[in-house]
RNA sequence: GCGAGCGUAGUGUAGUGGUUAUCACCGAGCGUUGCCAACGCUUGAACCCGGGUUCGAGUCCCGGCGCUCGCACCA
């Protein structure tokens, strides 16, 4: 084994042994893909996803939103995931084994991988092919069977089928109305949701890499397609970065200049690049072990239409942690297609533009009765010859077929149109963290082997902003009334709103600084018999050791 | 999903069908100790689950679950 894969399981025997992250239900026998953030790890979480919040919150254009989990069936049908990661199962009313229902249909239809699931109830229903095992003709309702979990949304026969979301996306841009209202109908804007999201993965691995349930933090960012974002990045554009362009090697360079030179095609997507890395570095990933990747062309998810990954270096190797996607308006069009309503902005125009038309349009109280069904197309048709058009004529309607148009059908058609904007689908840039993996790699980046006295010597160098335990209070003994003034302190730093201490009296003083330094406990305060006296403790520093005496007053 | 290997206290482990399952760290209590994993005593805690073979199974067999790796899948 080598020297990585022995730290790694030193690292993981760590984390599981002081309640960092831990394998969900294990008493039951665990369950694949699952973890729990322990009694440490747990405050771990909610600090790094606090600290993700402001980090986009200071913008000061972005809302945050909080979607339900369990979405309905047609929500994931018009994102594509129905489509995209979906097998439409089958199971026999008689032997119970399961098949998949285009492939019983295919002596019934020609192309049934592409039926939607009600189709293939109808074809289903109506064809009866015989089960492959036993021959039977009875089967169960045809079930959508892919990455996503299945779940029935209210009981029995009325319960509707849904799913538990593969993103946290989809429910921010079902809201795009109720955002653009509130962000008075201005744009750029953006949502954030913080919160789970689910994928049956078939083969979980590596801990905390590939998850079942995992933590997801999303921007949802929309920007109008035609106004240019501003080119310069500011202070943004100076970070030095890793990035890794299609089929290109890593190199390094100023953000500014990897947006100038084209090789990031979009200024917004440039400017959460490097947002994505200042967040990245305020939680305390090693900015050397931070790249972007440029997703090739073959590589990207069926909404994408440009995407770099952020991939953080760990002891898995390179892991993509954060997906910045530029989505286009794949998003919007595909839930307005499915529901017939509008998702849309309003562009005003400099100038009001005005349309004059005048042509010819088709005299309805002929028309009508004299195309009947076709009149419409007729119409449209009609209103696209030029003005010059001499009737009788003979039109070419849509469906190739051609009709006689008479001069009595027909009538001119003058008038002039003023519009002042426009409605537009606004495109949406989004980034999208997991923030399991991005906490796995502020713990393996933080996890520091030191020797002392021969034996390994662990401390978690954790930054300040996101530690699980802020300070750590030590009755040197507890007797003469020292352990009641640690617990009394200990207490008072707990009441302190966003301060989080631990209290430890068991074993000698060396034994709790050294537990303390390996959940990276930054201070440590110690009551001793002086305090006794002057009300002064000592405060340890987690990296250097190193003690002062402060007063109890000046501790929070 | 397929194949291979593995599964013993909180952690790391020993255990070649036969006592009360080994050792270390660890946790708790008491004592000692005036600030960096100290010491002594006491104590806590495990054979993944289920079935089979056997007089007897941690050990052998079967199934499940989990872990690791490879392939496949996914992004």
């Amino acid at each position: 084994m080598s020297e990585r894969e022995q730290r790694l399981e030193r690292l993981n025997g760590m984390l599981r042994r002081r309640g960092f992250i831990l394998p969900a239900f294990e008493i039951h026998g665990g369950a694949k893909g699952f973890y729990d953030f322990g009694p440490v790890g747990g405050r771990l979480r909610s600090r790094v996803n606090q600290a993700w919040l402001d980090h986009w919150l200071r913008m000061g254009n972005i809302v945050e939103l909080s979607c339900p989990t369990v979405t309905p069936y047609a929500v994931l049908e018009a994102s594509g995931h129905v489509g995209e990661f979906s097998d439409f199962m089958t199971v026999c009313g008689s032997c119970e084994e399961a098949s998949r229902a285009d492939v019983l249909l295919e002596a019934h239809h020609t192309n049934p991988d592409a039926l939607k699931m009600d189709e293939l109830q109808n074809l289903l229903d109506a064809s009866k092919p015989e089960c492959p095992a036993c021959a039977a003709t009875e089967w169960s309702p045809v079930e959508a069977q892919n990455l996503m979990f299945n779940t029935t949304i209210g009981a029995g026969s009325s319960g509707r089928q849904g799913f538990l979301r593969p993103e946290t996306a989809q429910g921010m841009f079902t809201s795009f109305n109720v955002l653009f209202r509130h962000f008075r109908e201005r744009l750029p804007f953006g949502a954030v949701q913080l919160g789970k999201g689910y994928r049956n993965e078939i083969a979980p691995r590596q801990g905390m890499i590939r998850l079942r349930e995992f933590n997801m933090a999303e921007l949802e960012y929309f920007i109008d397609p035609e106004k240019k974002p501003e080119p310069n990045l500011g202070d943004l554009g100076d970070l030095m970065l890793t990035l890794v362009g299609e089929g290109q090697e890593p190199s390094s360079m100023r953000l500014q200049d990897a947006l100038d030179t084209g090789l990031i095609r979009h200024a917004t997507v440039a400017e959460f690049i490097g947002r994505t890395h200042r967040f990245l570095e305020h939680v305390g990933i090693h900015t050397d072990k931070i790249r972007f990747r440029q997703h090739e062309q073959d590589e990207m998810a069926h909404y994408a239409v440009d995407c770099w990954d952020a991939e953080l270096h760990g002891s898995y190797g390179w892991v993509e942690c954060v997906g910045i996607a530029h989505r286009g308006c794949y998003d919007l069009e595909a839930h307005e297609k499915a529901t017939g309503k509008t998702l849309r902005a309003r562009r005003e125009f400099d100038e009001p533009r005005t349309t004059v038309i005048d042509a010819w349009t088709i005299n309805g109280a002929t028309a009508g009765p004299a195309f009947k069904a076709m009149a419409g197309q007729v119409k449209k048709a009609v209103e696209d010859l030029p003005k010059d058009t001499v009737f009788p004529c003979t039109v070419i309607i849509d469906e190739g077929a051609t009709v006689e148009v008479l001069a009595e059908h027909v009538k001119p058609n003058q008038k002039t149109i003023k519009e002042t904007g426009e409605w537009y689908l606004p495109h949406v840039i989004e980034p999208a963290f997991g923030i399991d993996r991005i906490i796995w790699h502020v713990l393996d980046h933080a996890y520091k082997e030191d020797i002392k006295n021969d034996d390994k010597y662990v401390r978690m160098e954790l930054s300040d902003k996101i530690v699980p335990v802020d300070m750590a209070v030590f009755p040197l003994f507890e007797k003469d009334g020292m352990g009641e003034r640690a617990w009394a302190i200990h207490q008072r730093l707990c009441a302190t709103p966003g301060l989080v201490s631990m209290y430890d009296a068991s074993g000698s003083i060396g034994r709790r600084y050294a537990r303390a330094d390996e959940i990276g406990v930054p201070r440590c305060v110690t009551v001793d018999h002086q305090t006794l006296e002057d009300e002064t403790v000592t405060v340890r520093s987690r990296d250097t050791g190193e003690q002062i005496r402060v007063p109890i007053d000046e501790l929070c």
